[in-house]
DNA sequence: CCAGTCGTAGAACAGTGTTCGTCACAACAA
DNA sequence: TTGTTGTGACGAACACTGTTCTACGACTGG
């Protein structure tokens, strides 16, 4: 005679439970999130879909959306590495760093955009960050003041222009192209009595060149520090 | 025999209609709204409301929220004043065209925080300003390239600067007193092996001096942009 | 075995930006 | 004078948001 089956169906156990929420995984979901729908996409709804649970459960292990996007900015600052302040080569060092810092917030989708509200450094690597370029700048001996200072501004110029490069993201780099064409266009179409500088110079204002226009910041500022020595 | 009234209740002429809507209105409400309120208190809800009329109303002067807030900033950026460049003193007249215009995006609440996302310039006043920026840059004798990327980086250390310092706007002085010594309690809270120096120059780092430190990156950046003529 | 705690999560709340559909009114042509 | 057309106004509706409320099941300790 034929034994029964284990279970019939409709009786089987239920699934596993899948994994627990936790603090770690509502993050990394929101990163993942923003990183292929865009930072606009990013909801409290959407992270729990993709964690097959319900917005409310998010708020078990997180207050707020805002401090959802500091942590989401604090994981993906783990990624800038440090290194050893040299006094005879810091200059150089503090560049590295504030190139590694950008690199990183543009390589998450459109991130970037959320740094601005964040730029005080709250959170564990967002102090690393500062802490290591402090040590740069005192290393090369600066002041506490004007290494005080030092940090801020080298900071904002790595977020603020992430954060404008990260306005024109779009899934593909040829609609970013069009984008750039379209503000020349417009440049250059401005009434050239009223803006003749605008219209002359709308090739080289709209010119795309990655990081150069960060470079060109970038060494006026440590530069200028250097000088303070 | 008594007279009739002229009008039965229920009979009169409708009041005199309110001024009609226009973009200039819509514009100029939004503004008083986030002076008052602050910029997150900003709806369409509200700007209608505030014009006695209906959200749905405002479509017909303005195409998005986003449009809104470009023609708020745009009338702000009216109020900065344009000098005629004197090659004598070019570098003098960045800095005060910088602290204007910076000045300005302060002035309004919390307005600032808003800038970042329109820092391109497209409106006929921010057009102005950097049709005027461009002008002391080529009277001081930048060639096309330096002065289409001194543009860009001085403008962006105004927004930047302003957005950060919007961020703590609060209707009292005496909150945003309170934020910056939360903000400094907070670095000589943490722990002192792994931040010896956020510790150490805590009082530094959270130190309230208004200006200073936008002078600070205005120097610096000025300075630069002089070396390279 | 039961009370307490915790995590989960649907429902609800209060709000948002924007579009749809309708209405009143003005301008214009016949 | 009448009919037509275009425009601005605006309530309702739609689709969505962040967050809180409330109920429930699982687990743990006494």
């Amino acid at each position: 005679m034929t034994s029964w089956p284990e279970t019939w169906p409709g009786r089987e156990k239920p699934a596993p439970r899948r994994q627990p929420l936790s603090r770690e995984r509502i993050v990394a979901t929101a990163l993942a999130i923003i990183e292929t729908e865009g930072l606009d996409a990013l909801s409290m709804r959407r992270v729990a879909q993709e964690l097959g649970t319900g917005a409310a459960s998010l708020y078990a292990h997180i207050s707020n959306k805002d401090e959802l996007l500091e942590q989401v900015l604090d994981l993906v600052y783990s990624e800038i590495t440090i290194e050893t302040p040299d006094p005879a080569r810091w200059q150089e060092q503090v560049k590295d760093h504030m190139r590694r810092a950008r690199k990183v917030l543009i390589s998450h989708g459109d991130l970037a955009r959320a740094a601005m509200a964040a730029n005080v450094p709250v959170t564990p690597h967002a102090l690393d960050s500062a802490e290591a370029v402090l040590g740069l700048l005192k290393a090369g001996g600066l002041d506490d003041r004007t290494a005080s200072y030092g940090v801020d501004v080298l900071s904002l110029l790595v977020t603020a222009t992430a954060f404008e490069e990260s306005s024109r993201w779009q899934v593909s780099a040829e609609d970013a192209s069009a984008y750039g064409e379209r503000i020349r266009a417009f440049f250059e179409a401005v009434p050239a009595d009223r803006y003749p500088l605008v219209v002359s110079l709308a090739g080289e204002l709209t010119r795309d060149v990655g990081d150069e226009r960060f470079e060109f910041g970038l060494d006026i500022l440590v530069a200028g520090l250097a000088r303070r020595v």
